[in-house]
RNA sequence: GGGCGGUUAGCUCAGCUGGUUAGAGCGCCUGCCUUACAAGCAGGAGGUCGCAGGUUCGAGUCCUGCACUGCCCA
């Protein structure tokens, strides 16, 4: 990098270079440490994104934190894993690529299920990788070499070796239930991709004329339905047994309006006699609650709405018609044929397709499904005990209520592209054959078999990830080093997508019997306590919050709000976007992402962008062979304290180190970011380099031995201050650092350096007393020359008044401080011996009163209506601080330090108001 | 219907196990092209911490109720 740096910061050429720069020199790249390999391990999977994605906000702030966290832990000295990858995501990726055929004028059924699945292996060769470009571009320190996708071959096998052994365990079954259908998938999706939705409706009463054998006697029941559609399935009506009501019509039937077929009148708990009218029509084939009640009661089951959403054969007149047009010819027919008692307005949740947006239908269906009651014991018991941390700590909670709670996980879906099932049928026996490799024959001798045609759940295979990639089921060293993962970062919104399931199947194929290697344990013997603890596939859990828009508003394609994060890093570079969802990442709250923040952080970069060039400045200027050679660790060594402010700076660091790793240790992404940015731009920049600039004269006559001291501090902290900041803004302090070591690092990248660690030895309570002081007064003369509007060129004298005689003596000491500030532009100071409280145009602190000789008239009403006001407040707080001392009770039990705190407060409170007096006084003699 | 959050400056948000005078960024007002930075510097205005009770020596912080608002589940 040349010396002389641009003069405005321009992230987009040192953002790309980097980037390339870390994939291409493999920087992050993990081997699998030996056994003698002592350091500590930190590992992390990237919650895979779908292989048909794009990069959006979400994932940005959820690879920004990851990246975070990992760089911190390496420069930290962790063997540090971060594992990317994909998922194959079936329905996505399937109706991509059936759209893309579509355009061709081709379907996949004609081409056959082999060429549509080459077909889908083309798309991702050529398509699959975008979202993991993308991912370069934010810098994630990911290890590219051990990039996953959940189709490659090895993670296959270990799905189909899941599946088998689950089967084999007997926690997967095959069977004939209501599941969701989505029609417009052509396929069945589990309970949680189901979005429910509550919207407008109608409720719609018909009545059912009950048959009593003889006549017609006019009597009828009345039943309330949203999906009056469904009532051609119906094959019971249900009231509760102890509904009075209906006593007289136990046993009896009534006729089915529009089908004219006989259905029971049976009793259950199904119907609820507080709602409606008690009564409730039964459809076995299309509600869950109604299959349920038609085992009980032996119902057929009959179907009438097909795959595709349209009324099939079983619905008489309205077969083929789409099942809302045959609602709304059914409505019309009833209400016709005097059946519609009435509709009524009513809000309905409804259930749809989280990819589709079509409305579910509860449908009748072969599945296969994982019983869950078994896995889900171990999920919460692993939590209960606290093998699993969550934070924030209320998701531990929320996961808790959820797996208590879960159902049956229906797993197979009618799709082409996914794991298939392995299973096989036997054409002349009927037998079923789960096994790791296809059959020969059936134990019948039949060779006539045929696999099943389903594929498994995407997130069944995902839900393996943090084993699987790691080597399972072999028995791998990389299973033994980086199992469990220590963490696993992600939104609340798959919280139970993913990582509920990869706990469940994580605490079961990471426990004996199923775990590989020694476990020492017999088989099906009794769980050992460490090994469940060690079964957890990650040890902490951290959840994020969603990105919205500056509004609040989810961002979505059809409110057309949606913010895309490589628009934004195109604008404002990577470093400073990172920076801001870092920033903004307070627990408890969504991000309501604004790019004036980002404007800001841009800013931010900008100002340490041109604190670099000042430094190259003088380094080019005094001395080239300040440039540090080695790479260095903490913040204090090489730092020669020559001055209160050099002991000021660096007992600030240490602490702005302390904080900012206590924050990561938090998760605190935003205090840690925050923190970091006040001490780089408040500290550092506004008052140290400020403080430094005279002792930086390298002109004839100079100090030089100053000058060089003073440069080689500058450089020592600004080096440490760019390893604090490197895992929030990686780039930004690439580019310096490898500047700094003028093109000669010790290290290939400053991501491989040691992050700073506080030493407590170099925080400077006295230093940090006396510059407070010191600052007060700058400002106080600042203040003073806005007040008497003198002009910015124009120098002042000043006269000082400290009664302390100690406070004195360090403003003696320390005068270059104040006479050097450009703002306070003071001519020169003088001592006075008593005070200037009562001088109109003085400042008075409790320490120290100031002065400013200066000609101009102040405006006595404004300056009277400041002071008058500043009394008031300040009176306000000392009689609440002399009440409260004057309280018994708050001297017996409030702690030492708060009461000491008071009496000091009082105590500064009063000279304040004392000096305050003054000036008002003399004010008032002056008009 | 069940559960979980949120309500602090004009806007977006911090404020930790209660403890001295409630903070930041953006925006706004005033003055400065001070050789690192106008993407900057200096100064300033702006808050009865949603409402009502309670606990406590002490409440933005804990408890109860209410109002508004968001999310998840059924």
């Amino acid at each position: 990098m040349p010396h002389e740096l641009p003069k405005a910061y321009e992230p987009g050429a040192i953002e790309s270079r980097w980037a390339e720069y870390w994939v291409r020199e493999k920087l992050f790249h993990v081997e699998t440490p030996s056994p003698g390999d002592k350091r500590p391990v930190f590992t992390l999977l990237l919650p895979p994104p779908n292989v048909t994605g794009r990069l959006h906000m979400g994932h940005m702030l959820n690879q920004t934190q990851m990246d975070i966290v990992v760089r911190w832990h390496r420069m930290r000295g962790y063997v540090a894993l971060w594992l990317p990858g994909t998922d194959h995501a079936g329905i996505a990726t399937q109706m991509m690529v059936e759209r893309q055929l579509a355009k061709e004028g081709k379907n996949r059924r004609a081409m056959g299920r082999e060429k549509f699945i080459e077909r889908v292996w083309e798309w991702r060769r050529e398509y699959g990788g975008a979202i993991l470009d993308q991912m370069k571009r934010l810098g994630a320190s990911v290890d590219w070499g051990r990039e996953y996708f959940t189709m490659d071959d090895n993670l296959s096998r270990a799905v189909k070796e899941v599946f088998v052994r689950l089967y084999e365990d007997g926690l997967i079954y095959r069977g004939k239930y209501i599941v969701n259908w989505c029609s417009d998938c052509g396929t069945a999706i589990s309970d949680l991709e189901v979005k429910h939705e509550d919207v407008p409706g109608k409720l719609y009463e018909i009545r059912y004329p009950v048959v009593d054998g003889k006549t017609e006697n006019e009597e009828f029941i009345t039943v309330a339905t949203t999906r009056p559609e469904t009532m051609l399935g119906d094959t019971a009506i249900a009231v509760n047994p102890t509904d009075e009501r209906y006593t007289h019509l136990h046993g009896k039937h009534v006729l089915l309006p529009l089908m004219n077929r006989e259905i029971p009148i049976i009793t259950d708990e199904l119907a609820q006699p507080e709602f409606g009218t008690g009564a409730v029509k039964v459809t076995p084939a299309h509600d869950p609650n109604d299959f349920e009640a038609g085992l009980r009661h032996n119902l057929p089951q009959i179907e009438v709405i097909d795959e595709h959403g349209k009324m099939n054969a079983n619905a008489g007149p309205y077969a083929g018609l789409d099942r809302f047009a045959a609602r709304a010819r059914i409505v019309e027919d009833l209400a016709a044929q005097g059946f519609l008692v009435g509709t009524k307005d009513y809000t309905i949740a409804i259930g749809k397709c989280d990819r589709s947006g079509t409305i579910v239908e509860p449908r009748l269906s072969t599945q296969w499904f994982v019983k869950i009651a078994p896995l889900a014991k171990r999920a919460i018991e692993v939590v209960e005990k606290g093998y699993i941390r969550f934070t924030p700590e209320n998701y531990g909670q929320i996961y808790l209520n959820w797996m208590r709670n879960i159902h049956d996980w229906c797993i197979s879906r009618q799709l082409w592209w996914g794991h298939r099932i392995p299973a096989w049928y036997c054409r002349s026996c009927n037998e079923v054959i789960v096994a790791r490799e296809t059959p020969a024959a059936c134990k019948c001798g039949s060779t006539k078999l045929e696999q099943d045609t389903d594929v498994l759940d995407t997130w069944f295979s995902s839900g393996l990830l943090p084993f699987t990639t790691l080597g399972w089921p072999e028995a791998t060293r990389d299973l033994e080093v980086f199992y469990p993962n220590s963490l696993m970062i992600t939104g609340f919104d798959i919280l139970f997508f993913w990582v509920a399931r990869m706990i469940m199947l994580g605490c079961w194929f990471m426990m004996p019997p199923h775990k590989p290697g020694k476990h020492g344990l017999a088989d099906h013997g009794p769980a050992d306590e460490e090994a469940l603890r060690s079964s957890v596939p990650f040890r902490e859990v951290y959840i994020h919050a969603l990105v919205r828009d500056a509004d609040r508003q989810k961002m979505s394609k059809t409110k057309g709000n949606v913010l895309d994060p490589i628009e934004v890093i195109n604008q404002y570079g990577t470093d400073a976007t990172r920076f801001t969802l870092a920033a903004m990442a307070a627990p408890g709250t969504d991000i309501a992402f604004s790019e004036s923040r980002t404007a800001g952080y841009r800013n931010f970069a900008n100002k340490i962008w041109n604190a670099a060039r000042f430094m190259f400045m003088n380094v080019d200027r005094i001395d080239a062979s300040l440039r540090p050679t080695q790479a260095t660790t903490g913040g204090g060594a090489g730092f020669h304290v020559a001055s209160l402010e050099d002991r000021w700076i660096l007992s600030r660091f240490n602490r702005a180190a302390r904080d900012v790793n206590d924050s990561l240790q938090a998760y605190r992404f935003d205090e840690a970011a925050t923190r970091i940015y006040d001490f780089f731009w408040a500290e550092f920049c506004d008052w140290y380099l400020e403080l430094i600039k005279p002792r930086l004269n390298f002109e004839e006559g100079a100090d030089k031995t100053a000058a060089r001291a003073a440069c080689a501090n500058l450089v020592n902290l600004f080096e440490a201050s760019l390893r604090l900041l490197h895992p929030v803004m990686p780039f930004i302090t690439e580019e310096i650092w490898q500047a700094v070591y003028d093109g000669k690092p010790p290290l290939k990248s400053i991501a491989l350096a040691a992050y700073p660690a506080a030493d407590d030895k170099q925080i400077d309570l006295a230093a940090e007393t006396e510059m407070a002081i010191l600052q007060d007064l700058t400002v106080s003369v600042r203040n003073l020359r806005a007040e008497l509007k003198v002009e910015p060129k124009v120098k002042v004298p000043i006269e000082v008044f400290a009664h302390e005689p100690a406070i004195r003596s360090m403003l003696e000491q320390n005068l270059h401080t104040i006479l050097q500030d450009r703002s306070a532009n003071v001519e020169k100071i003088t001592f006075v011996e008593s005070s200037l409280a009562n001088r109109s145009g003085a400042r008075s602190t409790s320490r120290f009163d100031v002065f400013a000789i200066y000609e101009k008239k102040i405006d006595v009403a404004a300056e009277r209506e400041r002071l008058t006001k500043e009394l008031e407040k300040i009176e306000k707080q000392l009689t609440s601080a002399q009440a409260r001392l004057s309280d018994e009770n708050v001297l017996t039990k409030a702690p030492t330090h708060v009461v000491e705190g008071l009496r000091k407060q009082v105590e500064e409170l009063s000279i304040l108001r004392e000096k305050l007096l003054a000036k008002l006084r003399e004010l008032g003699e002056n008009t």
